[in-house]
DNA sequence: ACAATACAAAGCCAATTGGCTAACTATCTT
DNA sequence: AAGATAGTTAGCCAATTGGCTTTGTATTGT
């Protein structure tokens, strides 16, 4: 049954919140390199396990991982597409995207901006 | 290689979480038309001016927007370095994904190493 | 000078976020 | 069967968010 109660909102507002934290953009980052169990995620963060789960929560809302259980396991991987969509929302408001690769060694580079 | 570890990092927290919005989001979809003055911009919207002026303070924190003082008016307008450096940092792992399917496109094709 | 305009500042409030602990379930391993 | 492992669930808490109203200030228009 659909809840009418709870406020409604969009997938990219989900995506965009879930990359608005440091410890969830090294999540994916570290899922860049392949899939891996929750708790091997979370071994270099400094915080509780369901602290960190709630993380991936925020993550698997936003639709940048998804997980299946194997075992006792919750495995997780990196949503292909998710990336892409995000970054297609700024694109289409950036000029110049094509070239974005080369100015954006200059923008993380420059420090003092 | 972009540097993650920088205190950039929580300039793109406030980035990211400044698009986890869909009105600050159609502001910018707004000012990408060119520049226009706080009142101007919160009319669309069905809120009071303090409530819109809340997400205009976001979007400056976050770096997407700059604004300055034109007598009375608050004239708001786009950073598009801004909107590159958040998009870079997507693409930085979209791209490795890819590189990441090239390779198994490789590894299926050659049959070996 | 005075009124209207365009914010700006302050404070109230409910809901959400992001951390914690404790207790519980399910799945290996021995 | 028992213990270790890997979550999972529940509840507590402080800080933040995103809305509101009221009041104050600086600029512009008449």
């Amino acid at each position: 049954m659909a809840n009418f109660n709870s406020p409604m909102q969009s997938q990219i507002d989900l995506g965009f919140h879930a990359l608005a934290d440091a410890t969830r953009r090294a999540v994916i980052a570290r899922l860049h390199q392949g899939e891996a169990a929750a708790t091997e995620l979370a071994e270099p963060f400094e915080m509780a396990l369901p602290s960190f789960m709630k993380h991936l929560k925020v993550l698997e809302a936003g639709g940048l991982i998804i997980t299946r259980k194997e075992g006792r396991k919750r495995i997780c991987s990196l949503d292909q597409k998710a990336l892409a969509r995000l970054s297609g929302w700024i694109n289409e408001y950036e000029k110049g995207w094509q070239n974005r690769l080369g100015r954006m060694d200059a923008m993380f580079n420059e420090g003092d901006e």
